[in-house]
DNA sequence: TTTGATGCAAATGTTTTGCATGCAA
DNA sequence: TTGCATGCAAAACATTTGCATCAAA
């Protein structure tokens, strides 16, 4: 009952996050995905995002200024933000996957996942 | 040059979000300190909770659905979302600032802090 | 053909802002 | 008095949604 249908437009939006080592806003999504399909439109690229989410085909980063941002990088990894820049960076750490254990010890309820931003000045922003 | 002067509404504001355990929205901050300042405008709200959120007085916390919820508790502790009622509550747990060190091993930037939101099924929503 | 996906535009929900007035210092 | 804070309303954003049409299956 499901049935998901296939659409070009869809194909484009995970293919550009999956390529893509930026973390861009639904806008900027729309913008990239014009340049291949000039009549697609920002609801599409929203439904789209959103479907996505979903299937866990990509992840939502909840950012501080503006909209969310999204990555197609579905590799356990974790995300930084840079209070000068603002920009959105991966970060290459070994797991923390035992806060989640942690914060079930004595909870009642169940822990199913978490996720963390991280925050500081990116190195680019370090010398001012 | 700052000059940051006494309101009663910034008073209201700060001291019920020090009170209650809940994690307000904007919108309830207004709907209850309406009831003390019936005058109370809710773009006031909005610039004295991102004022106390400068200040360090309160936290933001990055819903899901719908806008930031508030937090008036300031020693260190941790949030959960159940995706079942979407409430936010408290965890009681021990610390996991390390986390902070294992960021920024092989970082060049600087890691300042971080927040983590726990996520899963609450106590109320375990048995369904 | 049937039904999900799209484009477009209008609608929604949240947060910000301009401005005249009020109030703290 | 000086100038930050307020109330009000309009504006600015980000996101969602209704609907007729398009295109997979």
């Amino acid at each position: 009952m499901a049935g998901l249908k296939y659409s070009r437009q869809r194909e484009a939006i995970k293919e550009y996050l999956s390529m893509t080592k930026d973390h861009p806003t639904a806008d900027m999504v729309y913008m990239h995905i014009r340049q291949e399909y000039p009549n697609i439109s920002l609801g599409t690229v929203y439904r789209n995002l959103n479907l996505l989410v979903e299937q866990g085909d990509i992840i939502r980063i909840k950012h501080k200024d503006g909209g969310d941002h999204f990555d197609g990088n579905l590799e356990e990894h974790y995300h930084f933000i840079c209070k000068n820049c603002n920009n959105v960076l991966d970060l290459e750490m070994e797991s923390i996957e035992h806060i989640n254990k942690i914060a079930g010890a004595g909870f009642k309820g169940k822990i199913e996942g978490s996720s963390t931003l991280f925050y500081g000045l990116c190195p680019d922003c370090m010398g001012q």
